[in-house]
DNA sequence: AACTATTTATAAGA
DNA sequence: TTCTTATAAATAGTT
């Protein structure tokens, strides 16, 4: 007792509230507090039933974001029940109601991707002690108790699996179009959760018609 | 010393991460966690030199937002970076083309997603002995052998996971219709740190057709 | 609105 | 980048 053990280190220290000088450090605080900050918005929206929509811009411009629902589905969903109509700012692309009942399956089908993705990274951490990226433990909890934090963390890891993916799928493009040739039928599913960040990341993925 | 004197208040602590039942104290966490909530974007826009939008509709369906520097530009740079805009007002039409090319798009998309999917189940697999369908182990083979077999494995765990997922969302129905209940009302007013003019504006940047 | 006892979030360090 | 640890901050239950 009272041994005074060395300390292993100096523990967190107040810092000033101005702009961090030195860059990698201001990465680092960057990440921490973009996640601490959707987790706040998180608990927000679970304790309280509040809807939250927030878009961060790092500092290096790469856009980061949070919705419950969605962003997206917040304005869409007004400008459905307002019947307001801009568009004539963007750009004019003749699209068709084929197009946007595909890109609805899109959403639907990501949001139910990315849920069980995150499962399976979420068993995989409890069992061993991490391998990538580490989240808070939402999985540890009743499904009812998890949901938009934790589906916003699979936006990231979805955007590093394209990166791993689309290289490898080059050694059989042929065969994709066997295999996935049941898409063509209507998958047709009831919309739940719209995630804009997963969402967000496919936009830029699949662009070029007007529904996107 | 020693002298234990009577602790005024048990102090914080610990709750479920669910929603609050008790309607006032619904409110003041409310009240409590947006405060917070708005204090660390400020931060984070401070420290990092981040641009932050946020937007929130409080249980009671009240909007407050919190903008650096705005909330309209924000979520301008947002929807025009991911080319979301829709823009095709109404004019439906039959653009077979763009259909296709969405629909192809969709396939590699949901390839990707899957192969991720896949191996997130493929983990699970081999550190426990099996949970749901077991798959043989392409995944521990080089990229070059795993191709169409994978694939439709991964189709089938797609379809199944759907599900599931459509079931466990189920559990969220309660939850939604609260989100989305504040959009019968029209979105009135002006709150917290900037706002106001703001929302109105912020609504141009979509169109009105329902796509998203 | 204020007040603490605690829980959380994190700045540093490894 | 991820994990630890000591300390700064946020906040649940009270007053």
């Amino acid at each position: 007792m009272m041994m005074s053990k060395k300390k292993e280190t100096i523990g967190r220290q107040k810092i000033p509230m101005v702009k961090i000088k030195k860059e990698s450090h201001r990465q680092v605080t960057f990440s921490k507090r973009r996640a601490g900050l959707f987790k706040k918005a998180s608990e927000l929206c679970t304790l309280c039933g509040a809807e939250i929509g927030i878009i961060v811009f790092s500092p290096a411009k790469k856009p980061f974001s949070f919705g419950h629902p969605s962003v997206e589905s917040l304005l869409d969903r007004y400008l459905s029940r307002n019947n307001i109509s801009l568009a004539q700012t963007q750009q004019p692309q003749g699209n068709s109601a084929a197009g946007c009942e595909l890109n609805m399956q899109l959403t639907q089908i990501l949001s139910e991707v990315e849920d069980e993705k995150k499962k399976g990274q979420a068993m995989e951490e409890i069992r061993k002690a991490s391998v990538r990226r580490s989240v808070i433990n939402w999985w540890e909890k009743p499904v009812e108790e998890m949901n938009m934090f934790q589906l916003q963390e699979m936006k990231h890891a979805l955007e590093e699996l394209r990166k791993t993916v689309v290289t490898n799928m080059a050694s059989f493009s042929e065969v994709k179009e066997d295999v996935f040739g049941f898409l063509d039928n209507k998958v047709t599913a009831p919309p739940y959760m719209n995630m804009s960040a997963g969402l967000s990341s496919i936009y830029n993925f699949a662009n070029g018609n007007g529904c996107f």
